[in-house]
DNA sequence: GAGCCAAGTTTTATCGATAAAAGTTGACTC
DNA sequence: GAGTCAACTTTTATCGATAAAACTTGGCTC
């Protein structure tokens, strides 16, 4: 399996777990860095770093993940690896092989064509919902989410980098995203959508697809608020269709090359 | 917790592991009634064991699933257990928090209504996309899956007791609605949708929901696989919708009892 | 005397080390 | 050159130790 994680992140933030017991709540969005409290297991622990380097594309597809490897790269124990494997290979985002073992999912044309498609259906189901039954708190919600990802850069450092991604940026995108639909009226839909993201942000961090012009961006995002604040279903959908489409698209050409 | 487990069907076919470290070798393969590979490990059988226990409805909803009773139960270690529970976590059928243990996904009426919303959604959008994309194949995928569902009786023994329902058919059952919708185009969102009819076999088993008159039931599935066949989408998908509806709405009746 | 708080006990979950089985790779022979 | 056997690697399961949480019991206060 090729490393392609980087060094300088490795050394297990987890063995700083100090402070009492809190979860991951408002104290999560402000402060990244620590996302470990001591009332979490270290199973748990386990799923988040790995769900996120993998999402970050820290982790090659198709490579195997050995569990004393990353047990010892975690600096936790064999167990706690492989429970977080295997909720992750029911997330879609490693693969288990009886008796095999795990590995990152790994990824294609097809694949990306398969997830965009599917997106985009579930997408406009939840959107359409959220919209028609959507109350005031939903609205602001989506507001809220908007400024917040506004607030911040995109990425960190100079240059459109791959190391260099914001991770703040990254959870208010996907907190952004969430608040669109989080009025749909479904917890299994509403997950479902998050999984998919998760799922094409491999893709997307995986082809650098950060060198997109951030104004462009950002102007996808505010019309998309302005059509959901304005409850325009139709122009929302279309919005957020094309905003998951012109991603796959930019993927799909360097996934190719 | 309380146990509703069938006694009869508990002693673990597992439990024939005996001796010190023999794993299970091809001994565990003859010995027990089948189902089980050898090259399947102790966790994906714990794994399928567990799952098919909850969906049945032998383990209470909200009930805690402690890992060394049902490693005592299904004869094998903790590990197993706690993978298989992992696994579950993710598929929605099993609760998890952290340092407090496992415990069945319970139920309640709003889960059940969005549950079923999210089934018509979900499935209205995979039959229309497999109408339009199917091809011969999947035609006959449908017409054989139908076909083998007929062939089975409903249940085992005499009588709408819980105890009697035919595992067979189950599977029959899950198969032939997966079937409808293979042609999809997207696997994500056919294994949504199986994750979707798991969830809601656990209702119906909890509700007991067999009594329904077999023969209607029957014609549902006949009138579904006719509209398939005759590639009407509407009327697929309005059929569709009335039977998870339909099944639903007798579950509901039954729960607020 | 009743209710509440605190310390101790039991239960329960988590973790890491160890051992066994399956898979894999490479060399050797025919 | 192909097939087989053996050593090695990886994965998997179990066990025992550790640590946290819930329960219980006893004491204290009002």
């Amino acid at each position: 399996m090729v490393d392609i994680m980087h060094d300088h992140d490795i050394p297990s933030q987890l063995a700083a777990n100090r402070g009492p017991a809190m979860k991951r709540d408002a104290s999560a969005e402000r402060a990244v860095p620590a996302e470990n409290t001591s009332s979490e297991t270290l199973a748990s622990m386990a799923y988040q770093r790995l769900r996120r380097d993998i999402i970050n594309a820290r982790l090659e597809p198709g490579g195997k993940l050995r569990v004393q490897e990353l047990a010892g790269r975690y600096g936790v124990g064999p167990s706690p690896i492989r429970e977080a494997l295997n909720r992750l290979s029911r997330d879609g985002l490693v693969m288990l092989s009886d008796r095999r073992g795990f590995s990152v999912t790994s990824v294609s044309r097809e694949h990306l064509d398969e997830l965009t498609k599917t997106r985009c259906w579930l997408n406009e189901l939840a959107l359409r919902q959220s919209i028609a039954n959507g109350d005031a708190a939903w609205e602001e919600g989506a507001v809220l989410a908007y400024h917040r990802l506004t607030r911040l850069p995109r990425t960190i450092g100079a240059g459109p980098d791959a190391t260099s991604y914001n991770p703040q940026w990254e959870l208010a995108h996907r907190a952004f995203h969430s608040a669109l639909i989080a009025a749909c009226g479904s917890r299994w839909l509403a997950g479902f959508c998050e999984q998919l993201f998760d799922a094409g942000d491999c893709y997307r961090h995986l082809s650098r697809v950060s060198s997109m012009k951030r104004a462009q961006r950002r102007d996808e995002h505010r019309q998309l608020l302005d059509a959901i604040v304005a409850r325009d279903a139709d122009r929302a959908v279309a919005l957020l269709t094309r905003h998951v489409m012109r991603t796959a698209e930019l993927v799909r050409e360097r996934l190719e090359a």
